[in-house]
DNA sequence: TTCTTATTTAAGCAAATACTTAAATACATA
DNA sequence: TATGTATTTAAGTATTTGCTTAAATAAGAA
């Protein structure tokens, strides 16, 4: 199972052993961040999120036209993000508006202005 | 292929438009910047960078002994984020040590903080 | 050169992901 | 009520991902 054959010879025992206690405290905390900064780490979440930050709020047949994609399949990218509190929803008559929660609406702003200023090739 | 079947009333195709334009616009930064996200995305490799990012640098049987895992998979994980620029290496006779690169230590700065503060449960 | 340590790479596999199609649900209106 | 619009959900599939094991590479020491 583990085959931590690390055998050597020079290793700073404080830092490890430091740096296991920050892994254990914070623990739930990475799990908790991955799993949210993954949804995002996909071109179609993306895209979507970028959008709702710009207009707000759009229906799952407004960004079905936009990226040229199946219903099915933006609903269910959507599913996921509701599902993990990205995204909240309003609706009206059979119209169900999507859009993005305050929290990560602030936290993924620095990202989004990134891409406002279209400046994602010199910065990254 | 593309079961747009949204035939519906009420759309503002001038924002559909909009939202097209800067779809195709930024289409290449989306994809960048969501396959840059997709690796901090995972939690040993956030774990990884949180780790470089407190102690500078690292090598691969360290990031092993610390998360608890096989140094071949440990190495994967550093491979992939080498490859994609977060991260660079600098040899010290047979250890290879591991470190950000500034780009991305900036961009990923916020996340850092945030769980540097391990505040992430009542912020995200 | 041979041996040891440090690391990477290749191959294989199980689990997760993203999409398709088809059926189901929800609401509005005739 | 029946019909149409808007959306979700379930099931199936192909691709991707993350890990394991084993072999390969690289550098220092004997």
């Amino acid at each position: 199972m583990e085959n931590n054959s690390c055998i050597r010879q020079q290793a700073d025992i404080e830092q490890i052993n430091r740096c296991k206690d920050t892994v254990s405290e914070l623990n739930e905390s990475f799990d908790y961040l991955a799993n949210r900064l993954s949804l995002v780490g996909n071109s179609v979440r993306l895209k979507i999120l970028y959008l709702l930050f710009e207009e707000k709020r759009l229906c799952v047949c407004d960004l079905s036209d936009i990226l040229g994609m199946n219903i099915s399949a933006i609903s269910q990218h959507l599913r996921k993000m509701k599902d993990r509190n990205l995204l909240e929803t309003e609706r009206d008559a059979q119209t169900i508006f999507y859009s993005l929660t305050a929290k990560y609406e602030k936290m993924l702003n620095p990202f989004f202005e990134i891409l406002d200023k279209n400046k994602i090739l010199e910065t990254i």
